[in-house]
DNA sequence: TAGATTGTTAATCGATTAACAATC
DNA sequence: TAGATTGTTAATCGATTAACAATC
């Protein structure tokens, strides 16, 4: 990492981006890659991929371009995407479930510990191979456990109360999926997938939208 | 609606959390806010507040503030959850049962209609009470029932394919939970749900986080 | 009326794009 | 070497914040 200015969020939202890109250029065997055709491809300008990168450190060779392989390796670096994470998920309503049952993420190092539930009837129960325990001893469990990450997917009248103990007992992340907003300290990360936002930003434009054109009149 | 200026992303994206505190607002019972009052609660400052408002028309009275009611009634409006959308679910993974499940959309006028999948051992089940139907009829099905948005929760091969079909058989907004990046029609709105980017940035920022400071080191 | 607070214009700040010298 | 393409500085664009006149 060559410079230490602080890099905006702008920038960091768009690295996930860059390296779904970069993984399907790799599975098609490309091995390098220009701004230019990068551009094209993903749909940035190709002076904003290079001042992306370069915000980073210099990835590329003059004349030549960027590495696949080896640019993809270095964004799954910066975004640490090179370490393990031990996870909890609190509240296994159907979104807790479908978090807990979401496989895909191992290959990329967050692995689920543990579930969290205060309801008796699925407490003792296992999703997915993964044990539901009882929220009365969270605490406790992701101290001893050293979680690294709580996810959130309670009730949001609740939620800024599991986010206290997640704290509390040490986490370094939360990934919130209840549609409020927490306050965590600042040492602690926090990443909210507000899901009813997106789909009433999906409204919004399907409204706007109409009133520009109306193809396909019915 | 006084102006007719381009609203930028910006704003638009700002929206549905204003419209979430003004519900926790009403609930309180609080029938009026300045915008510097609401600053100190939402996090925005209060000449943004103001800006952001006042690009869709002078909801506020000087000397006075915002009547929450009429400010809430004003954005749904903006948004479009003063209409109802008939929408389908297209894949019944994990995600897929997640959403379906999901109830709490009902509220703002969001209704899921049917769910598509193309296991034959799931087909003609119901989820939530709602039918699950063979993928093979989506696009007869779509045009005949009006859907006005495709919810597509289908592994990322398969995305494109069905976004084209959703699209062709009139839909006006995709929501989608798979991780690309869809092409779609200029006149269909598209909102994506990027969960696994999401986690990525999440991971960034715990590592960043890191090097400031170190508080409770184990 | 006086005080409060909006609506709106102007100033600032930050992010994106353009340009080009450095260099492979 | 000549051509290509990066790294990086400068110019532009857009979004946020500050200021204040309008007005309830």
């Amino acid at each position: 990492m060559k410079k230490d200015a602080k890099i905006s969020n702008a920038v960091i939202k768009r690295l996930p981006r860059y390296r779904r890109y970069l993984r399907e250029l790799q599975k098609k065997g490309v091995d390098k890659i220009s701004s230019r055709e990068f551009s094209r491809l993903i749909g940035y300008t190709a002076s904003q991929i290079r001042q992306d990168l370069n915000s980073f450190g210099g990835f590329g060779q003059q004349g030549y371009g960027y590495n696949v392989d080896g640019l993809y390796n270095e964004i799954s670096a910066i975004l640490g995407l090179d370490k393990h994470y031990k996870m909890v998920v609190v509240g296994v309503g159907n979104l807790g479930r479908a978090i807990a049952n979401y496989t895909s993420y191992y290959k990329t190092g967050f692995i689920i510990d543990t579930i969290f539930e205060v309801s008796p009837a699925i407490i003792g129960n296992s999703i997915n191979g993964v044990e539901v325990r009882d929220y009365d001893h969270i605490v406790e469990y992701v101290e001893e456990n050293d979680i690294d990450i709580g996810i959130i997917c309670t009730p949001k009248e609740v939620a800024q109360e599991v986010a206290d103990k997640l704290c509390f007992a040490g986490v370094r992340g939360i990934w919130n999926f209840a549609p409020v907003d927490l306050e965590v300290p600042d040492y602690v990360a926090l990443e909210n997938v507000h899901i009813s936002d997106s789909l009433h930003a999906l409204a919004y434009h399907m409204n706007k939208q109409s009133k520009e054109q109306g193809k396909k009149d019915k």
